[in-house]
RNA sequence: GCCUGAGUGGCGGAAUAGGUAGACGCACAGGACUUAAAAUCCUGCGAGAUUCAACCCUCGUGUCGGUUCAAGUCCGACCUUAGGCACCA
């Protein structure tokens, strides 16, 4: 085995001395910014998962630094955050201590592993010269008025005083104390990222992300269009406004359904004969957990709003309105028309309450209900007889808008994005709360806000953050009017360092914005962006929102952060289970490292299976690319200048270029790799190989496993760095055989292989073909019928 | 319930403008080298039938159908599994 330990620690070192992977701000050089998701500095260490993940792009930025890019490739820590709380208040350590030796601990292990991150840019967030921006833009945002204050009801643990996040309150028990959570209302901040849903969503066209990317982003995006419609009360001079995606439906509607804490109700709290009834069931819905609500889908609750109707505006009929906890105050309008025949929803509801139910359009193939496809209106009136999709929901739309009783309207699933946590280690949200002036902005100047040094981390009683038990930083002069005001306690959530981090890569030092305008015009959209999927919906959704943000105030030059996101899978046990510490089926990095080398824990992390798809871990399976490296090691004692290469070898050279290449832009790693080992084994099979050839092989790996190929480009004599060389070019009129092999098949089977010379005219091959012994055995006593001849691939014959 | 992926040897996985299924690697078996082992190198390796042996033959990419000269690949219906969303009107 090659002397691994030796040969990474004497490049490891020699990169850091060169700073071979600075990237330098010349905006005269063409640039590619390679972007991978910056970790959380955890006290375990980094993970296989992390190697995987890093090494994709980590391929992409050596092989643009060989293509001649000006490449920035940087790292960073988002290192605020729940588990380094946890482990503060357990061990009474300041996070700030924890958080810094596990970004040393991460750091340590990164250069380890050889990675070509460019560390004079490295960013952690939890540096108040990083949240100084994260603050900025908030108040950028407040200033907006995209960031304000509402109430919500939160997961409150009576017994430990505390909010609880969802994943810590399931099934309505706290995660800690095991008592039953409640639901409490409380003052918190808000981002509006759904003002920007529409532009959210319209960026999507014009980036490259792949499709199941894209996917769910409009899914979680969620927008639906239809119309919203006013239900006259009867006898009041009231209304009801719903939101409907099924204005086509109008006539089939039966009743109506509001959310049980819809404001119809207390407005006519003095008509409704029920009232006792109707509180009773909002008292049991509001204390339905999400995990009931959702086990308990099929089982539809409500109450009939008894002395109040509604009147269907299409044909003036009365129809009755319940409440129920299937509707939410939360989408559209907190009210719906019910249309039982055309939704599930509105079926077993009926069914239960015993509501007529009335079909519109025809059900195609029988008389099932609920029918939600598409056909024939009926039982419509105008609309009778036309198509509900093509025509009749456009035709109820004008008419809805002629007689002035609705239009049509768009709706969004997304929510505003709930910003503040009752945590200690976060970014202080930097707003001052006046009894006289409200909440004010603390002033720019005074930026950063800091994080108060204090020794007791334990969240707040009442469900306040620990900060709220700070008077030296709770009790301040409100900037406006100078007299005594309050800050704000709360911090910002962990997503909020990582909205923008990668503008601060390109620029990291700079005290006077959060970067300089000329360094983002070059730098900027990042080129590719890697990570995991589970980071799809909601980090990369909030940091384009921040981003448009920022290009609508004019701070940021391009309107998208990211012209490119693709997502790696991820590495399972050895047991096929995801790894876990529970299952004790994690593999630690370092482990294999000392083992194996570096070198090969890159390729074997690419190798192992595609790169986009979820794969197990194998302990055997890593030798095999261990022996792979030591063949490219031994290979140079069979270097030998004067024997000329074979056409044959040229070929397979030219062959291995191009599929290289193509494979590694493609994320093909593991084909890509492949390909490589086939090419060891051709000049494996050979008595000498020459410097030009093995080049070609050390120059095609070196993205894969850079220091075993620096050593061997420093042994042939060389003293430009592979990574200063270029990437190899193939020749295109040299990638194909001068003769192949072609299989020849008797109806549909394959008889025989035949040798024929490459683009061959067809009456040669056929003839060939025909020829061949043991398709002439298949051939006798037959009649041909037919002969088929794909050029360059088979050859098909037809026989009776 | 809805939306996405994925189902191929003992294992990880190759191969999709339809064209020799199983590249590459692992494991395993036999051989060479060695006093021996490790390492390395060579050979074999989907299942079955047949044969002294080889050729040859049959079957085979989750299931059932279909289109085609030809289907892992396209179409229809389903099954299993992973992930996402979830009473979104």
């Amino acid at each position: 085995m090659y002397n691994f330990r030796k040969i990474e620690e004497k490049w490891q070192n020699y990169w850091k001395e060169h700073e071979t992977f600075k990237a330098e701000d010349d905006f005269s050089k063409k640039k590619f910014y390679g972007l991978v998701e910056f970790p959380y500095p955890s006290g375990s260490g980094m993970h296989v998962g992390h190697i995987k993940a890093y090494s994709g792009l980590e391929v992409i930025a050596r092989k643009r630094r060989m293509e001649g890019y000006n490449v920035l490739f940087p790292i960073g820590f988002d290192a605020f955050g729940l588990p380094t709380e946890n482990y503060a208040i357990k061990t009474n350590i300041h996070p700030r201590i924890v958080t810094d030796n596990n970004i040393k601990n991460f750091t340590n292990q990164l250069k380890r592993v050889g990675f070509s991150f460019d560390y004079e840019r490295v960013i952690d967030t939890t540096d108040e010269n990083y949240y100084k921006w994260t603050q900025w833009i908030f108040l950028k945002l407040f200033e907006h008025g995209l960031a304000f204050r509402d109430k919500t009801l939160v997961n409150y643990c009576p017994s430990c005083k505390v909010v609880l996040s969802n994943e810590d309150s399931q099934g309505g028990k706290c995660d800690i104390c095991h008592s039953d959570v409640i639901q409490k209302e409380k003052d918190v901040w808000y981002l509006r990222i759904t003002e920007y849903a529409e532009k959210l969503l319209e960026g999507l066209k014009d980036v490259d992300y792949l499709p199941k990317i894209k996917l769910q982003q409009e899914n979680w995006i969620g927008k639906s269009t239809g119309a919203f419609v006013n239900f006259e009360i009867e006898g009041i001079n009231d209304k009801l406004k719903i939101y409907t995606t099924r204005p086509d439906t109008l006539f089939g509607v039966t009743f109506m359904v509001i959310a049980p804490e819809h404001p119809l109700i207390d407005k006519n709290k003095d008509i409704i004969e029920n009232m006792d009834e109707i509180y009773k069931y909002r008292e049991v819905a509001s204390k339905k957990t999400e995990f009931e609500r959702i086990e308990l889908v099929k089982d539809k609750t409500g109450v009939l709003i008894k002395g109040i109707k509604a009147i269907n505006p299409v044909n003036g009929k009365s129809v009755p309105i319940y409440t129920s906890d299937y509707v939410m105050m939360g989408y559209g309008t907190g009210a719906i028309m019910a249309v039982p025949a055309h939704d599930g929803r509105d079926y077993d509801f009926a069914k239960k309450f015993n509501i007529d139910i009335i079909p519109v359009i025809k059900n195609p193939s029988d008389d099932t209900l609920p029918y939600v496809g598409d056909g024939v209106m009926i039982n419509s009136d105008f609309l009778d007889g036309i198509n509900n999709k093509k025509d009749a929901i456009k035709k109820m739309i004008e008419f809805l808008k002629e007689k002035g009783i609705g239009e049509a309207a768009t709706q969004y699933k997304m929510k505003d994005w709930a910003f503040n946590r009752q945590r200690y280690w976060g970014e202080p949200i930097p707003i001052v709360h006046c009894k006289h002036c409200g909440n004010v902005a603390v002033p720019y100047e005074e930026l950063p806000l800091k994080l108060p040094k204090i020794d007791n981390f334990a969240p707040g009683t009442d469900g306040e953050s620990p900060l709220a038990k700070i008077d030296s930083f709770v009790n301040c002069k409100c900037p406006k009017c100078g007299r005594d005001a309050k800050r704000e306690t709360d911090t910002m959530p962990q997503w909020a360092g990582s909205s923008w981090y990668y503008l601060r890569y390109i620029d990291p030092h700079n005290d006077k914005e959060l970067a300089s305008m000329d360094k983002l015009k070059y730098w900027l959209p990042v080129d590719w962006y890697n990570g995991g999927m589970e980071h799809v919906t909601r980090h990369v959704i909030y940091s384009r929102f921040w981003h448009h943000f920022l290009y609508d105030i004019g701070v940021v030059p391009t309107k998208e952060p990211y012209s490119k996101r693709t997502a790696q899978g991820l590495i399972l046990g050895p047991d096929g289970d995801k790894m876990s510490k529970s299952k004790g089926n994690v593999v630690d990095p370092n482990e294999v490292v000392d083992v194996y080398g570096a070198d090969v824990l890159r390729t074997y992390v690419l190798f192992m299976g595609d790169y986009a798809l979820d794969c197990p871990w194998n302990d055997n399976a890593i030798k095999g690319v261990s022996r792979f490296l030591d063949k490219v090691y031994n290979l140079k004692d069979k270097l030998n200048d004067k024997e000329g290469y074979t056409k044959e070898l040229e070929v397979i050279i030219n062959k291995t270029i191009k599929k290289v290449s193509e494979d590694y832009e493609s994320m093909k790693y593991n084909t890509g790799i492949s390909e490589l080992m086939k090419l060891v084994n051709s000049y494996m099979d050979i008595n000498s190989i020459t410097k030009d050839d093995y080049m070609i092989l050390i120059k095609l790996l070196h993205p894969v496993a850079p220091h075993i190929t620096e050593e061997l480009n420093e042994i042939l004599g060389n003293t430009k760095l592979v990574e200063n060389s270029s990437w190899p070019k193939y020749d295109d009129s040299k990638v194909v055989d001068d003769v192949i092999v072609i299989a020849v098949q008797v109806n549909g089977k394959v008889r025989d292989t035949i040798k024929v010379r490459t683009d061959e005219n067809k009456e040669v091959v056929e003839n060939e073909a025909m020829s061949a012994n043991n398709v002439k055995k298949h051939l006798e006593g037959k009649e041909i019928v037919k002969v088929i001849v794909v050029p360059n691939k088979i050859v098909n014959i037809v026989v009776k």
